[in-house]
DNA sequence: CGAGCGTTTGATCGGTGTCAAGGATCGTGG
DNA sequence: CCACGATCCTTGACACCGATCAAACGCTCG
């Protein structure tokens, strides 16, 4: 059950045993549902198996950012539970069953199992990693290029994570969400997209994308996949 | 002499000793010197001694973005040595002082001693913090409130940081630069940032920003330290 | 004293935001 | 199976923040 987590850093040998062991709650999250507020002090730590959250804050003017969206075998809150006090929310995006383990539980085993700790300490990076693109992406790029990488994002996490196909995926997002994500509003994020629906690199059915042109998606989305740190032989699916 | 990294997470007791023990090569970077391109395989982690550096994006179009800057004391380049291949440069901003670390030295040492690897585990959920409060400020502030958050980070950390005051502090950096940390343009930094001198909330000479209203330039800052995750004992200095 | 870099200022342009309204779609309950 | 409300998508007109272009100014260092 745990065990693909572990699948993206090295295969090991019976520390999946410990990691099957730890002690864990099941619980379902509803669209909308909130799994950690900020301001919060969590005492648990998610492990995301089926289902789509995201981050975010929210800043003064009442405008929101997502800062990540984590898909199904995704650590989620190690952040928050590690830090203390939550500085961000995280929520359900569509439907999402999680696995709450015990903080303590966490730190035990990253330490009793090195090669599990290292992992977790390696996927904290990766997600670092991630929010340095975003940064980058937000900053400096403009809403067409913003949009069109985030897709490629989504399109090889999804892939990688075994979720579906990066040409063609299921993205459970609405246009106000993907505003949120790339700093944009909602009418803009309308409009671009449909630029590159109108010019035939992506086309979009509800809540499936389907990209019609890999390559130039990657080229108009200023998209290296270097920035997530996928392992080679997840990376060949790709070209 | 790295103690003071330690020092942000919980005391430890013999630890201090495996620390100041790490193999190490000191070296001297200047300003504009590059520890890291992007595309490098790092085979060590630096700890900065003194000076500042920071993490930086070059984008499609040529437009740089900056997503983090390190000051005294941080741990740089975990990110980049223990993931494998450099997603980012890393940059001096004024000349530094770097102890080069073996990234294996490093591995080691934070599972042979589970408080240093608890507190570099910690150094780097920070850093994460960090990284999403940026996304928040470049993709939802407008650009006087971005910059004004700006300088209430610096602020706090040069101060928690002992490198100065919080409202009276050295910044090495130029307004183009600052433009590359908001996604701003440095001519609308300059025009910006001479508001919030006019304005009575600071007042800028050569490389030193005095804050003459640290209130007001929080509120307009729409800045509050929780993301820092400071201890509450370098937190009391500002109110 | 001159070169180079950073700062400052003005004029103008354009990408996104804002406001507003209509149209699609979907889930729900009768 | 249909009606309804809610949510999301789409489109248009217009405004504005910040970008761009250009030039002058002021340090600092050789």
């Amino acid at each position: 059950m745990l065990r693909k987590l572990e699948y993206s850093g090295p295969l090991d040998a019976r520390d999946r045993e410990a990691v099957l062991a730890l002690p864990h709650t099941l619980k379902t999250i509803e669209p909308h549902g909130y799994i950690v507020r900020e301001g919060d002090r969590p005492t648990h730590s998610c492990l995301l198996r089926s289902g789509f959250v995201y981050r975010h804050k929210i800043v003064g003017n009442g405008a929101r950012q997502i800062c990540s969206i984590h898909m199904s075998g995704d650590i989620v809150d190690l952040q928050n539970s590690l830090l203390g006090t939550a500085d961000h929310n995280v929520q359900a995006l569509s439907r999402a069953e999680v696995a709450l383990i015990p903080r303590e539980a966490v730190k035990k085993i990253a330490f009793d199992r090195p090669a599990i700790g290292l992992a977790m300490w390696l996927d904290t990076l990766v997600d670092g990693s991630i929010f340095r693109e975003w940064i980058a992406n937000v900053g400096r790029r403009d809403a067409r290029t913003r949009l069109a990488h985030l897709l490629c994002e989504f399109a090889l996490r999804t892939e990688s994570a075994g979720l579906g196909r990066h040409d063609a995926y299921t993205l459970p997002m609405t246009q106000e969400q993907l505003a949120d994500c790339t700093g944009l509003t909602p009418v803009h994020v309308n409009r671009t997209l449909r630029g590159l629906d109108l010019d035939g690199v992506i086309t979009r059915t509800k809540r499936t994308v389907t990209v019609e042109d890999w390559k130039r998606l990657a080229e108009e989305g200023d998209f290296s996949s270097a920035y997530l740190h996928l392992r080679s032989d997840q990376l060949e699916l790709v070209q």
